[in-house]
DNA sequence: GATGAATGAGTTTTCATTCAT
DNA sequence: AATGAATGAAAACTCATTCAT
């Protein structure tokens, strides 16, 4: 119900419906809606940090940047895994001051994480200078908004879809057209792209590791 | 008082009483609560799209990463100049379906606009081969958990700021310890990264362009 | 609806039907439930209290036990003009340690007040010795018990009355039957000798005063 | 645990916690929560009936004074004895028709006796002309003020005992202080008058009795 | 005989919205 | 145009009681 409707939408009621019991049981095994809201989201958090590990140096556990790309893939593949909690966390829905304060603990860790393995990569000598945190904030801010669109995306597949990139796609103009048969990779692209966690993981990190642009801004 | 409380837990009560106005006064102006809090983020909304430009290939607009680094720096000034109203779109609070339809639109718009430049980066040859999507979705994260920050940082600079990072911040190892002096810089940044706004444009830039690391993935 | 069901049973849909008013405009009036029983009841005791006086020593003021009979008839009227606040006061429904502790000291301000009045007939040389806090204590219980009684009396003419002292009152013995006409004074008391107030008011006294027995215990 | 926080305060839970026994073994006892509080409440006034007797002529059986000296001694033991089920009794709880029904009976009963008492008095000519309803309806008032507040004393032997008296306390005026020295009788007494019963039965009794004024109302 | 999970009617309280003045 | 008293639907939560095990 949670992620269906929110959590503020979600009524005790709705809860009990759906569960198909009564409303003292409820009471039964949580003392609240907002505890039974934590009791998720604490959940999910636990899985999650169970699924990241600690860029190391150590030979033995294979190329950092490997490391890297196993954690992207882990996280995509359990978020995937807990569909539902993945999207009630994600929706980052006020909370009270407790939840609110347990989920930017565990943002702050992942910023942490991040940052370390930004720091290895200075150590190493293979990231350029930057402000660690900025760009642990920035892939922090692109992953949860990629796992957000690829939980929404499966979410539609089965229920109606409204369109809504049609309006944002610019019409093609003279100067700046899509040349039919040009590139035909862009059009040929599948719909979606983030039907394939795999490769979502890997353009992910790519980003994170590339950029875009080969020729730099200054 | 959304900023400050958030949509659900801000009250006709509270927002008529910081107004000094009546119940009734309320009612003439506004049809509903969630009228006032749409005509407030559509406001917003009008404001940041009048900050971005489309990427033009015309010389007369200058290079392409220049008029990227611009829109960058509009939008971060223009949503410094509307910190309120930023703050309560960016907070992403459950609404209903229309408004929560204007944003989606919106968001859509941006990450429209953000696959243009990669397109156009693209056909000049100077962008790598990459999903556009999955690149403007990344940014798009990216730009709104850096704003997002940037907005809580500068309000709580007068207020108490629990250090969240405490834990997170991975206890120096034999390994991969900090080596004092080594690289002074990283240790020599400033305690928030987010308080200039024209280098954080440019940080969030050169990370889009360049990504983190000189060495591929693979 | 308090006097009638008493604090517990009545519920605050009863306050607002018999009230006809919404729900709403009861909470717009109170906080809470517990809120107007603790206005009803202060109410009452602010008015009770305006009914009583010192006893004072001044022969402006009349001799004392003149002023202890004002003072009984005062009570005893304020009471019957508010029959209602009275019967829940004097039920001493269960109510939060805060109203309780205002009813508390009120009660401890009766005590206080009786005592003093034995001191000053201490003082006079008129009153035997005696513990006075004993004394006001049972003062204080009589009163209430009388006044209880009164106003259920007054409750009653028109409602149903359940005669419970039928199986109390003891069938007549050879020992100690009530011989007719031997002393006529007792069966031609009216069935209820809580109809005058005055009266009631006196025979208090009375019994305060001067007990019942002309023989001492001991 | 109906003593500690009253019938309505104690929930069917606190009872089972306190017997340390399954919600359902209470069930199988007592039909209902009304139910066990009206046993308790029944227990305890077939005792103290057994504890009083009537005023009897025979000579056999002692003077009437004394006969009634030995019922207020017998009852306050039997409460001293049953300070639990007393408490939950006097505190007279807002139940159902039928409990309360139970205690008017013997409320009525009581009365019934203390009035037959001084009908006996007037018989022998040793009570003074009154109104026994009125007189036994303020015995009884007054004895279980006494009580209660006997009970309560007890209780807050070992907790905490805010001194309520205190503002009701009259600051010594010069008309009317307590000469210091004068009567030491009433300064020396003992901070609560309700610690010994016999002396406390016997004081009531004498209040009963002899009233406190020497002289006359009229 | 004992258990305790399940029940659901009933209660208090909130708050967006209306409308007569 | 402004007011604010009144509204009532809807929500969270409690707790005495039942009954299958």
């Amino acid at each position: 119900m949670f992620k269906e409707k929110g959590y503020h939408a979600t009524s005790v009621g709705d809860i009990i419906d759906a569960a198909r019991i009564a409303r003292g049981t409820f009471y039964l095994y949580f003392t609240s809606k907002r505890e039974i809201f934590a009791a998720l989201s604490a959940g999910f958090l636990a899985v999650i940090r169970g699924s990241v590990r600690k860029i190391s140096l150590d030979p033995a556990e294979g190329e950092p940047l490997a490391q890297m790309r196993a954690n992207f893939r882990r996280v995509i593949h359990t978020v995937l895994q807990h569909e539902d909690l993945a999207t009630i966390v994600l929706r980052d829905d006020a909370l009270d001051a407790e939840a609110r304060a347990q989920l930017d603990l565990f943002y702050e860790q992942v910023i942490g994480l991040i940052g370390q393995a930004v720091r290895v990569g200075h150590r190493l000598g293979i990231a350029r200078e930057c402000d660690e945190t900025i760009i642990a904030v920035s892939a922090l801010g692109a992953l949860k908004e990629i796992l957000t669109r690829m939980l929404a995306g499966r979410r539609a597949t089965s229920t109606a879809l409204p369109a809504l990139a049609s309006e944002a796609s610019e019409p093609p103009t003279s100067t700046e057209a899509s040349e039919p048969g040009e590139l035909g990779v862009a059009s040929a692209a599948p719909p979606t792209p983030f039907a394939d966690p795999d490769r979502l993981a890997d353009e992910l990190l790519r980003f994170f590791v590339r950029g875009v642009f080969t020729q730099d801004t200054r």
